[in-house]
DNA sequence: GGGGATTTTTAGTCTAAGCTAACATTCAAG
DNA sequence: CTTGAATGTTAGCTTAGACTAAAAATCCCC
């Protein structure tokens, strides 16, 4: 059984291949902060124990068992996060810290229980997808609400988990997975964005709008926006 | 922050100098599963941190700070144990060995809101105090039915929670805590009980009604029994 | 294509906690 | 009162994982 240190790793090294080719040592240090060398250190041993490939100064993929480990492991993430916001009243904002720990001790019986009392649901609070208890997951890529065109209606499908301050104030603009809106305006420069969420208008920063994932409605893909 | 091994020592020291003046080095490697030399070391350490008190060749005790932290895991523990089979579905044999991991991954304020969903309960599945979130706690006695007279009814209190397969037995015989029962006849030479349970008769082994403590109705001390 | 900046890796050290084997202590029995 | 069994402690080794500092590789710019 891989240790939490292991599980940990393997969870950043998804993540992080996700949007680049390879996870960078630097990447994962920064993520999990731990220094380089200690990325290094742990590297050799996954390749050992063949949970990921390792092609040193360049970087680390997963194999097929290190991706099996890492997508249970994100699964008793987003099932945790759930549970404890819909059954013990956690804000959206305070779970992520608690599964994080949580994750490591939880049983497999424990996770696909606690997915039954919520009637097997296949997103978390903040819009991530829930893998299946055993076969393939393939994670939807929504553009981000920086790469929305201005004009084009779109329905927010999912927020980063992972900085408490930021949920607190999306939701507090009532920036929640499901809402309706609709980019008004790009000021130039990286500049704000004017939005429409349900009826009001707001003005939000460029960089919070990164973190915001949104399934355009009708124009098919990411156009006007000023993001790449 | 303590580590998981030392939260399961000062664990283990609080339950085994319940019953004895001071915890004994081989018992609680025993009871961890651990080396004799393990334990050394490791009394050592927590001596330094001033949880336990540690007289070389007798035994160890906790200190105050240590206490607190043993009845704060016992708290931990049972809360767990009990949403488990309460909101889980978990049956009384199971839940043990889960929250013994769950514990040490568990935050203060998960457990307290379990406590919340459960209405604040005050005892475990298996009949064990629930220590408060803060404050002193000192556990009931009872005698355990080996001890109780025949002839004297009494409530079954509480069962130990460690032998899956014993708390599957007892159930079966419903066994529970709450169950009304008098012990008809105690056989000599340490052999087995019968044992009225509610409207019928059983026959049990001397050994697990060792584990059943009970809280006779009429008579006032342990009398009749054949144990000590 | 050479040189400095950046990134990675290696090497060596640290801590927690486990193990075994050897030594020390206590206890109980003669 | 001594001696052997049982119990406890010490010493030395192991593993996982973190750290720092130094060495190596890669990248990028001119």
């Amino acid at each position: 059984m891989p240790t939490s240190a292991v599980q940990d790793y393997l969870k950043a090294i998804y993540h992080l291949s996700r949007s680049r080719e390879a996870a960078a040592t630097s990447a994962i240090a920064e993520r999990l902060r731990v220094s380089a060398g200690s990325v290094s250190g742990m590297l050799r041993r996954l390749a050992d124990r063949g949970l990921v490939e390792h092609i040193p100064y360049y970087g680390a993929r997963l194999t097929e068992g290190g991706e099996r480990e890492a997508v249970r492991m994100i699964r008793r993430h987003r099932v945790l996060e759930l549970f404890l916001v819909e059954v013990l009243g956690y804000t959206w904002d305070r779970v992520h810290e608690e599964a994080d720990c949580l994750e490591h001790a939880a049983s497999d019986e424990l996770v696909d229980r606690m997915a039954a009392v919520l009637g097997e649901p296949d997103v978390d609070p903040h819009g991530a997808p829930i893998p299946a208890a055993a076969g393939a997951f393939e994670e939807e890529r929504y553009p981000s609400l920086s790469e929305l065109a201005a004009g084009c209606p779109a329905v927010l499908r999912r927020v980063s988990d992972e900085d408490p301050a930021a949920l607190r104030y999306l939701a507090g603009l009532n920036l929640l997975p499901g809402a309706q809106l609709e980019v008004l305006e790009h000021a130039p420069f990286n500049g704000p964005l004017r939005v429409r969420i349900g009826g009001t208008e707001q003005v939000i920063g460029r960089e919070i709008s990164r973190s915001i994932m949104v399934e355009p409605l009708e124009a098919p893909a990411a156009a006007g926006g000023s993001d790449a």
